[in-house]
DNA sequence: TCTGGGGTCCTAGGACCC
DNA sequence: TCTGGGGTCCTAGGACCC
């Protein structure tokens, strides 16, 4: 059996822990660049606001006090969030993070009649301790817990913890759920089950296994076999990243190369540091800028490019140099630019890199390599980016980023270390 | 005026191999 | 007159997740 714990409202939780004047009221946090909703409250969906809103449709019930608006302080997030787990972790040591509010925990070698109490008694130490509510689904499979997750939020009678073990629960859950809420079933595939019938869970679970591999493929087997108690979905854990983005869009448009080169140094100088805080390398660093999408008005153009790194690096010399050279390549004049990104992929141990006959950076590497290493010493200890090569920004990350409703950093400084001072 | 950011996996089709 | 069969690898695009 599995347990999905799942923080109720995230985002909103982790601005009530230190805000408890936010208690009870209607409260939505903005993505980055105060641009639309990523999380909302009870409240505010009983109010009617949609998962995306672009902030500025919602003024009327902001302007009137109906409304509470936060912009998205990711520092404080990944704090509680790092917080909640290890509670999670110290009950149920064999856990795979799913994502920054969701774990789901294995609870085999349990007894089925221990687990809604053990996991009542996690629900209350989570809150007690962080304050963040959650809420756990039980099942035998991840899909099936998705979906007792979403029972055991939406009917306070389960307190938190609700438990699918045996094929009436099954059945009835399956009954009351529409297909588009199914764990892997999208908003592109939803109307499509629709149109064919398929309205619920239960629906799904009664077509043959060959009409929906012809209509969904493997993937929609896959979903399909674990509706029906049968795991096909596989672990995730401890996995390195086969490939790390950094962008960003900016409040105003950029209209000169050397701006745009700050930002994307700055871009390529991040993805460097995760890389190594991962023990990572590449083997590819890749650049893309984009102008407003929203706004036909204007010219558009959204080049992307790529620049294989042979041998893979991790530096921060090589990594910002490599996309100053992409976006070299891919500037042109007379366009606004909204938003810009690096990707670095190709990913491998750092302690596995093979030398190349070729390496053109050889004689460099190894400074670049002792550069970069205190450059993360430093900017550790210093608690924020001192240390930066010449092209990138003077300034926090988050510069030149709208962030008008912010609240401060309760937990941790810009960058979410910890507070030692 | 104002519309996020960061990932994964699968599929189809083309190029290439013998 | 006539043009197989069986692979692999790469890429772009789509779909999904939070």
């Amino acid at each position: 059996m599995f347990a999905l714990a799942d923080c109720n409202n995230f985002f909103v939780s982790c601005e009530r822990a230190f805000q408890p004047e936010l208690e009870g009221k209607a409260v939505v946090v903005l993505s980055n660049n105060d641009g639309c909703v990523v999380a909302r409250s009870a409240e505010s969906k009983a109010l009617g606001v949609p998962m995306g809103t672009p902030i500025f449709k919602l003024k009327p019930l902001v302007d009137s006090g109906r409304l509470i608006v936060r912009s998205s302080n990711y520092a404080l997030y990944g704090d509680l969030s790092r917080r909640v787990m290890n509670i999670l972790r110290e009950a149920i040591p064999d856990m795979e993070v799913y994502s920054i509010d969701e774990a789901f925990l294995n609870l085999e070698g349990l007894q089925e009649a221990e687990m809604v109490p053990l996991c009542r008694g996690i629900v209350a130490k989570v809150r007690k301790w962080t304050g963040i509510p959650i809420s756990i689904g039980i099942a035998g499979t991840k899909t099936l817990g998705k979906v007792a997750n979403h029972f055991a939020k939406r009917y306070p009678g389960y307190r938190g913890v609700c438990i699918i073990n045996d094929g009436d629960k099954r059945a009835k859950a399956l009954a009351l759920t529409p297909i588009g809420d199914v764990w892997g079933i999208g908003w592109r595939t939803a109307p499509k089950l629709e149109a064919t019938g398929v309205r619920t869970a239960a629906d799904f679970v009664a077509r043959p296994e060959s009409w929906v591999h012809t209509h969904l493929g493997i993937v929609g087997v896959r979903t399909w076999k674990e509706l029906q108690g049968i795991p096909a979905v596989e672990d995730n854990n401890g996995e390195r990243r086969q490939s790390i983005c950094t962008s960003r869009s900016f409040a105003e448009l950029i209209t000169s190369q050397e701006e745009l080169l700050l930002r994307v140094s700055d871009f390529a100088g991040i993805c460097a540091a995760k890389l190594r805080k991962e023990g990572s390398v590449a083997g590819e660093v890749a650049i893309f800028i984009q102008t407003n999408r929203f706004r036909p008005d204007l010219p558009q153009y959204a080049p992307y490019a790529v620049m294989r790194m042979d041998p893979p690096v991790s530096s921060t010399p090589e990594i910002v140099s490599a996309a100053s050279k992409l976006l070299e390549g891919l500037w042109r004049d007379g366009y606004g630019y909204k938003r810009a990104g690096v990707i670095v992929s190709d990913t491998t141990p750092a302690d596995a890199i093979q030398g190349s006959l070729f390496d053109a950076g050889a004689a460099t590497r190894d400074r670049d390599n002792r550069i970069s290493a205190i450059m993360d010493k430093v900017n550790y200890e210093a608690g924020c980016n001192l240390l930066r090569v010449a092209t990138q920004r003077p300034g926090h990350y988050a510069d030149g980023i709208r962030r008008e409703h912010c609240s401060p950093q309760y937990s941790t400084d810009w960058n979410g270390l910890l507070c030692v001072k």
